[in-house]
DNA sequence: CTGAAAGCGCTTACAG
DNA sequence: CTGAAAGCGCTTACAG
């Protein structure tokens, strides 16, 4: 059951355990004849790895940390894939942390991959301060901020542009002549709802006569994935049932967009005609809605892919400069924004 | 940077490493008063525990193993989900690993869950053949399949009845008087489609007259949540475009349904009149489709949270016999059946 | 290029 | 109830 170690393989070939970690660990200093030998020996005994030995030794295990608030939401099921595969290729293994945006849980979560000696962590951070991710600082743990800042940009970090995708949608609506916009927004203190609404306004404060209602929900009563749904319903409920009904809606996530339309469809109201509907994220069956869904989509690969980039390159740099790659949304225009289907 | 260790803790308190390491793992053996005195002192010292020491010693990590095949795709994101909570809540990382169905990749993932010397593993196989999974049982490792079942069960395991939605599914189909139906399958090596279509066999089978196509596609041509999709969507057309276009459809999973609704929207067929659509699996979102889908439901956190506490219940117990739980699906009937909204 | 030896931070027989 | 000591399986100065 427990098999060979770098003892059995030395003995096997009368050379120290030196010699055998070294030519398993490709390290030069070992004539090339040997290490073949060490090799082919190892593979013959059948030897395997002990990383728990390894991380204990360097003081550094081969995995990283990945810190979301909910692969359910599949955004993060995205990034979470191309973090995966990435980390992969490098033959780390990825530690899976959902933190639900809860500060609580983002601590205990922390302190578990500080306990396991992470070579490093990607975090989409719950909040804009850096809280308990001061304690990935302290520790010396390479660290990058995904899709989310972190005050005084304390970290690497991967960041869409939030402010020009919503912009740009409300923009858009303010060309098919609405006037009277509401933002449905799942209030956290995290990066992305703020710079979004901030970029309605944007749209909104360009134009004479144009008004911005905003509808906020707080997350934290809305749990989960089928939660934020729900939230989007509630909120969009309301608004629809009060006076002034707005023309238009932006909605400041994926899954909001679909409490919306759920709402709306409840309401038997047409979209766009009777309400014009866009949306920050995309997915793949957004098209396949009733009507087709006008977004503002984030570069889900790229982002993980970069993250994860910046994250080893930090770790064989420890001491250069902190860098931020801002990538831009893209918009995508269907038919819920008032366009005929391309 | 390097904190505290049980020296530390030991030496500020004149007591032996044994003793902090009792204290602090909440042994027996030592007395409350001095157990509490190390807690105090542990805290005020800023002890962290270092799991791969522990790990090494115990050869045995406080980690668990998931294998899926994709996190994107919203089945395995919600289960990831589930077991990721239930983990933490025992203080356990879980180390996500997606495969693609794809052999080799389990079976390296495998190896580094092996290097990992995790505690469990929790796995979704990519095939009913044992073949990688048997170095689990050789290293002794608790384990439990997921969703899929393993040749000779040799391992715990929760499943879905497949065969017994797919049935429900088809057979409402039947009663809605469809006679010529065609089951959209991605051939995997895994239990599920081949148990989805046994099921629709059955029914067909139990109604004199009623006639099955089957259209095929290889997985391994489709990559990922998109691939299925387009995969879903090319059999769909192809089946559509053809001689003797069957009446109804049963899509043999969500993501595979989400293409089969493109195809028939793209060919502007409508659903249910020219043609009824019902699939496996469901989504928050599947009532906004247009038209909402009827589905046999899988019991998502029932699953995930089953698998945890029979892998615990493993550990703590590694001579129970072998245990099957068997799930049941839930078929929720909407409009694209031919049935009116409820 | 290779080896002897120390040590990473825990846990656990063993002894008292 | 408590401690001294060994050892889990690696890596890495240090010496040659």
């Amino acid at each position: 059951m427990s098999g060979p170690t770098y003892r059995d393989v030395a003995r096997e070939l009368g050379v120290s355990t030196a010699t055998v970690s070294r030519a398993l660990s490709g390290e030069l200093g070992v004539s090339e004849e040997l290490a073949e030998r060490v090799r082919r020996t190892a593979e013959a005994l059948g030897y395997r790895s002990n990383r728990a030995a390894r991380a204990l030794r360097k003081k550094r295990a081969e995995a990283v940390g990945l810190v979301i608030s909910d692969v359910e939401n599949p955004f993060f099921a995205s990034v979470a894939r191309t973090v995966e595969g990435a980390a992969a290729e490098r033959r780390h293994a990825v530690l899976l942390c959902n933190t639900d945006e809860d500060l609580d849980q983002e601590r205990l979560y922390l302190d578990l991959l500080i306990e396991e000696n992470v070579a490093g962590v990607i975090v989409a951070p719950s909040a804009e301060q850096i809280g308990p991710l001061a304690q990935l600082r302290e520790q010396g743990i390479p660290t990058v901020t995904l899709d989310r800042r972190v005050e005084d940009d304390p970290f690497d970090a991967v960041l869409v542009d939030h402010r020009a995708g919503a912009r740009e949608l409300v923009a858009h609506l303010l060309e098919h002549g609405h006037r009277s916009i509401a933002a449905v927004m799942g209030t956290t203190a995290a990066t992305p709802s703020r710079e979004r609404l901030a970029g309605c306004r944007e749209a909104i404060d360009a134009v004479d006569g144009a008004e911005l209602s905003v509808v906020e929900g707080e997350m934290r009563d809305a749990v989960g994935v089928q939660g934020t749904f729900e939230l989007g319903e509630r909120l969009a409920m309301e608004m629809l049932l009060g006076d002034d009904r707005p023309s238009a809606v932006f909605c400041a996530n994926g899954l909001l967009s679909l409490g919306v339309l759920r709402a709306v469809r409840r309401l038997g109201l047409r979209v766009p005609d009777d309400i014009a509907v866009v949306g920050f994220d995309d997915q793949p069956f957004f098209d396949l809605l009733d009507p087709p869904l006008s977004v503002a989509a984030q570069p889900l690969d790229q982002l993980g892919r970069t993250a994860v980039e910046l994250l080893f390159d930090r770790i064989a740099h420890p001491d250069r400069d902190v860098s931020t790659v801002i990538l831009p949304p893209s918009v995508r225009l269907r038919r819920s924004c008032g366009c005929s289907d391309t």
